[in-house]
DNA sequence: TTGCGTGCAAAGGTTTTGCATGGCA
DNA sequence: TGCCATGCAAAACCTTTGCACGCAA
């Protein structure tokens, strides 16, 4: 996701350079100030908060809130064109998988019918443990 | 749930009033606040996030992070029958609802099944339009 | 040059911690 | 009495805002 009108700063190159870099895992605010410092690069916090702000706004990138002593979530899914489908996201390794699935739209209809409330694939995220995390958990029966 | 080796303080009597009154509503550490102080009861603020705490190790609570500005969100479940429910939150008027259905289990189970993924209720949040806000939209035909 | 982008500093909010006091058993 | 619970104050933390300077166009 190319932005606008704007003006193409160091800042801004770098930070979607490191949004690419993430491959779809979520990450802070925190994680991006700690990778511009360890590349020796400066930024400031609030340059790092109202760019975010800025992604999220345009739809490059998603906000969420998980946990609490790290503070909100991000997570890069500029480039995707698909309109219409779910994201699964794994609570364990962080990857992002593509829900596509007939399913869903019988029961986002049951949810439109019954519970009068409309969906919104876009924001919504599944949370959860994906496939080899489960596997992993089984195996050492671990937690 | 009853505390188990504590004191019985007045504090804590009171907090468990109020997590009774919630209705398995949610709540925010201040929503606790302000009803000590519209009661015209004493507690300090530790005393709230310290409580808070502890039953959510106790399981009687939950705890979710779903907005910003307001901080965590609990939720009273100790001793009701609601079993496990998902989140619907309306993203026009904020509002936060329980999702009560059985379809979501036979979802849960095709998403299981077939895509390999186990869906977390707790951290799982259907974001979209809720009636109210869906019918205002409708008959204004409003954005 | 123009005006957006940046970043320091400070403020705003929630949550946690230290420590002395108060209350239950 | 002993010990936990409480609560004030202050700190820690994430995030936002004000304002002046820097840099892209």
């Amino acid at each position: 996701m190319e932005i606008k009108g704007r003006y193409k700063t160091k800042q801004l190159n770098e930070l979607q350079e490191f949004l690419r870099g993430t491959g779809g895992a979520h990450f802070t605010a925190q994680d991006v100030l700690k990778y511009f410092q360890d590349k020796d690069l400066s930024i400031g916090k609030t340059t790092v908060y109202r760019r975010l702000e800025e992604l999220v706004a345009e739809g490059s990138i998603k906000k969420y809130f998980i946990e609490e002593g790290s503070g909100a979530c991000f997570e890069y899914i500029g480039g995707e064109t698909h309109p219409m489908h779910y994201h699964l996201k794994c609570e364990r390794c962080g990857k992002l998988f593509h829900l596509d699935c007939d399913e869903i739209t019988c029961f986002e209809q049951h949810i439109s019918e019954h519970h009068k409330f409309r969906i919104d694939p876009v924001r919504t995220v599944f949370y959860g443990i994906c496939e080899a995390c489960g596997k992993a958990e089984d195996g050492r029966d671990q937690q």
